[in-house]
RNA sequence: GGGGGCGUAGCUCAAUUGGUUAGAGUGCCGGCCUGUCACGCCGGAGGUUGCGGGUUCAAGUCCCGUCGCCCUCGCCA
């Protein structure tokens, strides 16, 4: 290399005029005016123009002519300042042009197949394939910066807590989170295989065992799990456990956290400490364990209302425990047509819903075919409940509180972004705790876990008494079983910005007797717990801190600080729904002599 | 595995609801231009309409199959 760089093409400012300057970079457009040729150089900080005349230097201006689109160049010159008139303010760099004397061309480029430019976005296939000239684009560059500035706002702020960075193991056995392993198959043990980690849950839990004390690690993980648009099968995490700490202790660093990294990223003040909601609250009034704050539109219980109107189908709902919730569209009359109503009622159906009600409140009144059997004393109430006004539309579901508002709960959510009603400014941060330990399976008669198995019971004596009674009944679930079960409170929170959750976490189970009736109450046989976590139970033997921590996904919180909604903009080289790798092909088939000496045989496709 | 959307020039998209030779913008190639910066002007090349089959006098358009990408349910922090 020739030319040695001395400044970056987005760094030159009018300060530096009058300075000899090389910088270095891919051409982003070549301008020729006459005996004049104009480039734009692009890095990774922005633009500069570069000067070629003819009839300064004619052999370099030559060469400027053959330049294109992306070849690597570095250039000499002098900074020179642009005459008024010839100021750019769309750039940063506008005020000056580099006037160039030399040029050394260190590449060609083949024209490719998508512009580097912000304004021209392509299909997810091709900018996945040719990710590295995707990556080349202003737009993208900038989200990489800011990944790398969260990462070291992250460490810096541990560092001054006094948390330790460690790394653990990569190749372990299967962690406990409930997604499918990753298995890497061992050579020296045909037959058996390490499992990528889909947490650092069990090391760090171990860690805190050791004495660390205060650990955190921005780690990866995996899991074998089919993508959404918030999911990759491999992403990160910033992976946090204290010792001797609650989950209000937990919390705190976080918030601390959230507020360090807020203020170095975004240059934005978080207001502490964050607000708390239970998981009760906002799964009854946004249908939804992480609620979106930046609007209203809570789901409203009509069922006290609605339990002696006349319309059946409400009265009987009520009347076996369900539940009439409702939905309140502002302006929902003109937003929602009649076809569109019946693609959500089909929706609702596909959901498990028996179907749809609604009442338009009109200028003149309403429009709802279930006004009539409902009668007008309660149809005030319901109005007078709802705030509803002319112009809304009220959207029901009767069935399960649960199932109503996970329907409203999504629908809250589709209208909120359909008709812009999202405070799209700010970032909305809470703590949602309170999540209930376990769920009742109906379809299979089964109590399930909510969490992985360390999570520690909120309330500790009432989750022993539930143990004992289901240890005592062969771990069948009854009615007086189902109802002690759905009283185990977990310690479990999550953290949630603008309806995302970004992490979760919780207090540990510590105590060897509360560990072995968790997993007696996940149906996982002594001998079953200790061939998966033997190595846990152990070293719980041996003198475990109360501990606690969290987990904070990276990925997420990119997505969140830019509001957007497809992981893959914020993955450098994310795999594609299917969890191929499109730019390197993976996975691939392996060598046959591979599979011989890991004792692998490959199984024919029927 | 189920459901939905999309697939037309390198890229982003049109194409009268089945009707002439499939268009536009941009990019690309060539020419002109000494202050452009999304430069401008002139000219040009570029198509197996994802692939395969079918219906029809006629298919980018309708039908069947298949492949690919995205979203979604199941699954999963």
């Amino acid at each position: 290399m020739r030319l040695k760089r001395s400044i970056m093409c987005g760094a030159l400012r009018a300060s530096h005029t009058g300075q000899e300057v090389t910088v270095c970079g891919w051409v982003q457009t070549i301008r020729e005016i006459g005996g004049l040729v104009f480039i734009d150089l692009r890095d990774r900080e922005g633009t500069v123009q570069l000067v070629f005349d003819k009839e300064v230097i004619p052999k370099l201006h030559e060469q400027a002519k053959r330049l294109a689109r992306e070849w690597v160049i570095g250039a000499r010159g002098k900074v020179s300042k642009r005459s008024e008139r010839q100021v750019n303010k769309n750039l940063p760099t506008g005020e000056v042009e580099v006037i160039v004397s030399d040029l050394e061309i260190h590449n060609s480029a083949e024209t490719p197949p998508i512009e580097v430019r912000d304004d021209v976005e392509a299909n997810s296939d091709i900018r996945l394939t040719y990710r590295y000239v995707d990556l080349r684009r202003p737009k993208m560059q900038h989200i990489f910066q800011v990944r790398h500035k969260l990462a070291k706002a992250a460490r810096d702020y541990f560092d001054a807590q006094g948390f330790l960075e460690i790394e653990t193991p990569l190749l372990t056995k299967p962690t406990p989170e409930g997604a499918r392993d990753f298995l890497v198959p061992s050579r020296h043990y045909p037959g058996s295989f390490y499992a990528l980690p889909q947490s650092p849950q069990i090391f760090k839990q171990i860690l805190m065992m050791s004495g660390f004390d205060k650990y955190f690690q921005i780690a990866r993980n995996f899991r074998d799990e089919d993508k959404r648009a918030d999911r990759q099968p491999e992403h990160t995490q910033i992976d946090v456990e204290l010792s001797f700490v609650e989950p209000a202790d937990v919390q705190k660093v976080i918030e601390g956290l959230i507020a360090h990294v807020m203020k170095a990223v975004m240059g934005v003040e978080v207001k502490l400490p964050l607000p708390h909601m239970s998981y009760a609250e906002a799964t009854a009034s946004y249908g939804i364990d992480r609620p979106d704050l930046r609007f209203g539109m809570q789901l409203v219980d009509l069922s006290e209302i609605v339990k002696d109107c006349g319309f059946g189908v409400f009265a009987d709902t009520v009347k076996s425990g369900k539940a009439v919730k409702a939905l309140l569209l502002p302006g929902g009359h003109e937003k929602i047509s009649k076809g569109q109503f019946k693609n959500l009622e089909a929706d609702a159906k596909g959901r498990g819903a028996k179907g749809l009600a609604f009442i338009r409140y009109t200028a003149d009144g309403v429009d709802s075919p279930i006004a009539k059997f409902i009668g007008e004393a309660h149809m005030a109430k319901i109005k007078e409940k709802t705030g509803a006004n002319a112009g809304d539309m009220l959207i029901f579901v009767a069935d399960h509180a649960r199932l109503a508002s996970q329907i409203l709960g999504a629908y809250r959510n589709q209208f909120g972004a359909e008709f812009g009603l999202i405070q799209k400014e700010g970032f909305r941060y809470l703590w949602v705790d309170d999540f209930p330990q376990f769920a009742y399976d109906e379809e299979k008669n089964e109590i399930v876990p909510e969490h992985h198995p360390f999570v520690m019971p909120k309330n500790e004596d009432a989750f022993m008494a539930f143990a004992e009674e289901f240890k005592r009944n062969d771990r069948k679930a009854n009615p007086r079983i189902v109802d002690l079960a759905l009283a185990v409170t977990a310690t479990q929170y999550d953290i949630i910005v603008n309806g995302i959750e970004l992490g979760s976490g919780s207090q540990r189970i510590v105590k060897p007797s509360v560990q072995n009736a968790m997993f007696d109450c996940l149906g996982m046989t002594r001998e079953q717990a200790n061939a998966k976590f033997g190595f846990l139970l152990e070293a719980l033997k041996y003198g475990a801190p109360p501990m606690a921590g969290i987990g904070m996904g990276v990925d997420r919180w990119m997505m969140a600080l830019f509001g957007i909604d497809n992981i893959q903009e914020v993955v450098v080289f994310p795999k594609h729904a299917n969890a191929r790798g499109m730019m390197d092909g993976s996975p691939s088939p392996a060598e046959e002599a591979q599979l011989k000496e890991l004792g692998i045989a490959l199984r024919e496709e029927k």
